[in-house]
DNA sequence: ATTATTTGTTAGGCACTTCTAACAATTTAA
DNA sequence: TTAAATTGTTAGAAGTGCCTAACAAATAAT
C-alpha cells in the first residue's frame, strides 16, 4: 500500500477521520458499523495501529489519531474522493457504486497518479461551461455510441480558424 | 471481487492469459515469474483455481483455462486496459506506474464504472484533433495551475456564437 | 542410458484479518 | 445504588495467501 500500511489498516484509519469529522463519537462500536465490521476486529486493528503509533488508545478509552494517523488518513481520503468524484460527476456513475469502488480501488492509487487525477477532476468541473464540453460529448458519446455531428461540426470549424 | 475471485486469483487467471497471449509457455515457473511469486503458491493457487473449474492442470502437466476461467481473465485484464490507458494516455502518468496501479486497482472497478471508464477513454483518444482538445487544456492547467487563456477565449467565443 | 539440471509438488509454518463465544468494564435507568 | 443494558476485550478458530525446505518427476546433456 502506498502508504505503508495494509488496505484493511488504511481503511480504519479512514473511518476514524470520517466518524471524527462527522462529530460522531469515535468508538469501537462506531468503527465497526462504518466498516462492517465486529468489534472484535476492532479492537485487534486498534491495538495494531496503536503499536504503530497511528492512534491513541486505551483500554475501554478514547481512541484518537496521532499527527501521523491522522495525516495517512486525510491521505486515503484525498485518494478516495479524488476517485468517488471522478467515477461520479465526470463518468455519471451511479454514486452509491461509485463510492463503494473509490473505497477499494483508494488503497492502490500511486502518489504520481493521484495527483494527476485531482487535478483532471478540478480541471474538468471548473470548465466555464455550464455542462463542460468535454462532457458533453462525452455524454452524447456514451448514449448514442458514436459523436455528437454538431459538436464536431464546431471543433472542426475552430480548428480550421486556427492562426 | 467483481468476478467472484479473490484478487489473488484473478492476478494468476490473467498472468495465465497474458503468458498464453505472448506464446509463452503457461507453466508454473513463467506464472510465478510473472507475478513475483514462487513455485509453491503457484501450484496451491492451480490446485485453488482447477477445484473451482477455472483452469485445467493435471500433475506435472499443462495448464490451460476453461471456458469459464478465460472468460473471468479477459474481464481482469480489460479492467486493467481500461485503466492502465487512462492513467497512461489521458493523465500522461509514468507507463510504469500507470501499469502497476492498473494492476492493483484492476480488481475493484465494477462493471458499471468499467464501461464507463472505457468509453470515455475511448472517446477522448478519439477526438479528432492531433492533441485532443479536453487534454491539451488540460496538460496546460497541469503545468501551470491555471487554464489557458487563449484556450479559454475560444470556447467563449464560440459559447456566445451558440445559435 | 545414466547423471545432472530444471521444473513441479508436498509439508509445514507464518502473517493477516476476520469471526464467534464468553467475559469484563462502563454507563444508564429503576 | 443496584440491576440491566451497552460497550469493549480476550481467547480461540478459520480462511487466505504467501514463504522455505525437502523431495519427486521430467527434461537435457554427457
Amino acid at each position: 500500500m502506498v502508504t505503508g500500511q495494509s488496505a484493511s489498516m488504511e481503511d480504519y484509519l479512514e473511518a476514524i477521520v470520517i466518524l471524527a469529522e462527522e462529530g460522531k463519537p469515535v468508538k469501537v462500536t462506531e468503527i465497526g458499523k462504518a466498516l462492517g465490521v465486529k468489534k472484535p476486529s476492532v479492537t485487534s486493528a486498534l491495538a495494531k495501529l496503536s503499536e504503530a503509533g497511528l492512534v491513541e488508545h486505551e483500554r475501554y478509552g478514547h481512541v484518537e489519531l496521532t499527527a501521523e494517523g491522522e495525516r495517512i488518513a486525510q491521505d486515503v481520503f484525498r485518494r478516495h474522493e479524488a476517485l468517488r468524484h471522478f467515477l461520479a460527476e465526470i463518468l455519471s456513475v451511479d454514486p452509491e457504486i461509485a463510492a463503494e469502488d473509490a473505497c477499494k480501488m483508494e488503497h492502490s492509487l500511486s502518489h504520481a497518479s493521484l495527483e494527476r487525477l485531482a487535478k483532471f477532476v478540478e480541471f474538468v468541473l471548473k470548465c466555464p461551461r455550464e455542462e463542460p464540453l468535454c462532457l458533453e460529448g462525452f455524454n452524447y458519446y456514451f448514449e448514442h455510441g458514436k459523436r455528437d455531428e454538431q459538436l464536431l461540426a464546431r471543433c472542426q470549424r475552430e480548428d480550421s480558424e486556427k492562426d
